[in-house]
DNA sequence: TGAACATTTCGATCCTGATCGAAACGTTGC
DNA sequence: GCAACGTTTCGATCAGGATCGAAATGTTCA
């Protein structure tokens, strides 16, 4: 009989791979990606990174999509970005002495895209900036937005009125591997990121999952959600 | 500069070897354990297991308390369980065709623990009945507990009124690997698998973490909670 | 202090899996 | 149908880490 540990090991062996790791990561902003893009993000070979994308789509942690002579790889569900996300806290909050945070990857840390939302530096402060006008309520576990933080993201064009149309949980805190801190996810931080993006406020790094936070961008932040970057 | 990537790849290869994927299982369930019961567990010898825990211990996955002649190994922090847990809710909600999840760990999906509170199939009716009795609101990412709730339970003497003296949140959903359907985690969870225990209603099994529901359970889980199993 | 016991360190061996070159496959566009 | 391109399959090689025997360390108790 298989055990859940043997299968947890095994999950973990296919995680393991350095090449793989970075090929994961990449995909951690829920984009997809082609074959070829993902060797150059591996370093490695394309027959490689071949080998690398079919053990991670024969275990369901990768679905592909072909568009023409491409493949396009992305993670398959959101859950998998989420498990992920909470390896990196546990990677990064473990041996603090040996191996400092601050170092790890400078871009990533300040701004990325966390799936769907918004992490990192940028991320916390706007949910520490959120919290602050009594918007949104979120510890390490638990999140909602107030009445008035509804009001305030629809001044936006958010609209995050209840909905039985929405099975997705409104607000939801996800831990940020790089701050130790939640920041946050859900359908809010989602709208939030995307509303993010419409504005020009932030813009994809060409590869990599960090974001660019524009100078319309700081200064929205600052004046409009009280952000302190 | 040392990425994310890189980071998460080490603590996957600290996972999955599959004698570490069975001590940290073993250890799931948050109490600690001897070097010696662990390398029984692990299905190695005793060196062997010595140098898969000084790695645990080295990468913070692990705490170890030196009792006696002994060593006690143990979690190093609850979020190490919960990232564990989701990691086991990947790997079998994974590939479901090749891998029919129910032929997993029997005796673990029935009833076992997760850290602090309870989890399989017991876990997840107990969560449904309190629900259906709407003393509990839980989905997949947010949970909490009715006012008549906190006083049903406050009927066994567990006392989950707001404190400040608790940090801990009340209430929180954890995704049940073997049901794919949350159970009760959080003070609450933990309060009420206390009990459990302390009224003789489950009990340990000698090895790993599952439990046992007894005779007297079964009837006060139905008959109390109004569970049906 | 010495014996008993649990655990760790050292050293040598073995095996799984990552890698890339070469070649085949499949899709698109002419 | 053929050429071009992206991707995968096959085969051989190589390296890192898991394993255990033997011996050392450390702790308790008499």
């Amino acid at each position: 009989m298989p055990t859940i540990a043997r299968e947890l090991a095994d999950l973990a062996a296919l995680i393991a791979d350095p090449g793989r790791a970075l090929i994961l990561s990449r995909l951690m902003d829920g984009r997809a990606q082609t074959a070829g893009e993902l060797a150059l993000v591996a370093g490695v070979t394309p027959q490689t990174a071949s080998w690398h994308l079919g053990r991670l789509v024969q275990h369901a942690l990768l679905k592909v999509e072909r568009r023409g002579p491409r493949r396009l790889y992305r993670l398959a569900t959101p859950l998998v970005a989420q498990v992920l996300e909470g390896m990196m806290t546990v990677a990064v909050t473990g041996p603090q002495a040996t191996r400092p945070p601050a170092r790890i990857d400078a871009a990533m840390r300040q701004a990325r895209t966390c799936y769907d939302h918004l992490a990192g530096e940028l991320g916390v402060a706007l949910a520490d900036a959120l919290r602050e006008r009594e918007y949104l309520v979120l510890d390490q576990e638990v999140g909602g937005l107030t009445e008035a933080g509804t009001a305030f993201l629809g001044s936006f064009g958010i609209d995050l009125r209840p909905s039985s149309r929405h099975r997705r949980v409104l607000c939801r805190p996800c831990l940020d591997w790089s701050e130790r801190r939640p920041h946050l996810a859900g359908r809010a931080g989602a709208a939030l990121a995307e509303l993010a993006f419409q504005r020009d406020w932030i813009r994809r790094r060409p590869q990599g999952r960090s974001v660019e936070i524009t100078d319309t961008g700081l200064d929205a932040f600052r004046s409009l959600f009280g952000v302190r970057i």
